[in-house]
DNA sequence: CTTCTATATTGTGACGTTGTGTTCTACTTC
DNA sequence: GAAGTAGAACACAACGTCACAATATAGAAG
């Protein structure tokens, strides 16, 4: 078996799985507070006690779902950017990876963003902690980049992290406008608009 | 009385306003759903059913300290767009404004973002739709002067929507790496790297 | 002008109700 | 018969009510 696992292991993180996929499902669609542990246990379709036979309580669920959603992400980002290719390919690619990673999980990255900010919510803190980590991880990473182009003498000498922070500063706005009015900003067009104004800026020249 | 007011709706007021502070300050450390009304009552020194006096539940509580903050955002940044001053002034004066109101007011962001979740949840639709117009019209000032600047040749010949977009990604964006790691990023710096990034963008010249 | 009492207004916090996280035991399946 | 599943039952926490207490106001009497 290609795997190394037993019918009954794989049985068994397939309902995980779909234990957390409703679970995220549900928290996406209503928030933490709003959903009930036996709501999730019946969307997923298993009784409550099996629920808990899988998480120890609630917040464990929470985190796990959301640790699952911001791996995936942080993957296919920082995927995006490793790679033997020219800066500005990189950033190309980087910028259209976050799009079309965003648009299906919108309503995820929202409690991602929430969790990436600074706030300690009591709980979570340690979710919080290695969420924010994730997130610095590939701010340093856009950075590296970013100081390969300055070295390179493709972008202007400026700090690579403030150009990292700008960029990411940049999608999110655009992304978030997109979500808001989907037909104003089709996300093909942001792309290239996001490159050109991170790139040109916006002064007359 | 220069205010109109009876001394009576005076009290009320400053009533109203303690009550409304604690409120801010407990949900912005713990979140709405782990601060109860008893806790509110308790850290405004008044008794629950006087907190129920002034507002008819806790949802009423979280929207009126919600709109009151979001209403004093609004003001602060449409009165730094506002007046007759020269396009760069214009947007200068916006990014430290914003960085002004932002620096006090960083826990209550979070809150709202981290609450609201942005998507609808049903619960504070209202507030969240009310909460977005003003984003909205902040946005569209925003444009309006980049308009401006590009008419004056001052500015590139984009969407000044987008540029209003991008400006508005930028700041957040370095806001909120201000506040994670305030050393890095003294506030008064962040303001020219912002202007310097958005008007110039980071590709060499 | 002050004092005193009747009335209206405002403040209080114990308590009932409801919803939800978690446990526990009976049942099913292999 | 062992492992896994189910959902009823329990404990608890928080919201919001309400009957009562305290306080302020008004205006009559001294």
């Amino acid at each position: 078996m290609g795997t190394g696992l037993t019918r009954r292991e794989r049985e068994k993180r397939r309902q995980r799985g779909d234990m957390l996929a409703a679970a995220l499902e549900l928290f996406s669609e209503k928030g933490y507070h709003h959903v009930s542990m036996k709501a999730i246990a019946k969307r997923a379709e298993f009784a409550l006690g099996t629920v808990y036979r899988f998480f120890s309580n609630k917040e464990d669920l929470y985190k796990a779902a959301m640790r699952e959603k911001a791996g995936e992400y942080h993957r296919t980002l920082t995927d995006a950017l490793s790679g033997e290719q020219d800066v500005l390919a990189a950033l190309n690619g980087y910028i259209s990876a976050k799009a079309k990673i965003f648009a299906p999980n919108a309503e995820v990255f929202y409690l991602y963003f929430a969790e990436t900010g600074g706030i300690s919510f009591n709980l979570r803190a340690g979710l919080h902690k290695e969420i924010g980590q994730l997130h610095d991880d590939l701010i340093e990473r856009l950075a590296s980049v970013m100081g390969k182009g300055v070295r390179a003498r493709i972008l202007r000498d400026l700090d690579p992290h403030d150009m990292a922070v700008a960029l990411e500063g940049l999608t999110n706005a655009f992304l978030l406008s997109w979500l808001k009015n989907p037909e104003r900003h089709p996300y093909d067009e942001s792309i290239s608009t996001i490159s050109k104004l991170f790139l040109e800026g916006s002064l007359a020249g």
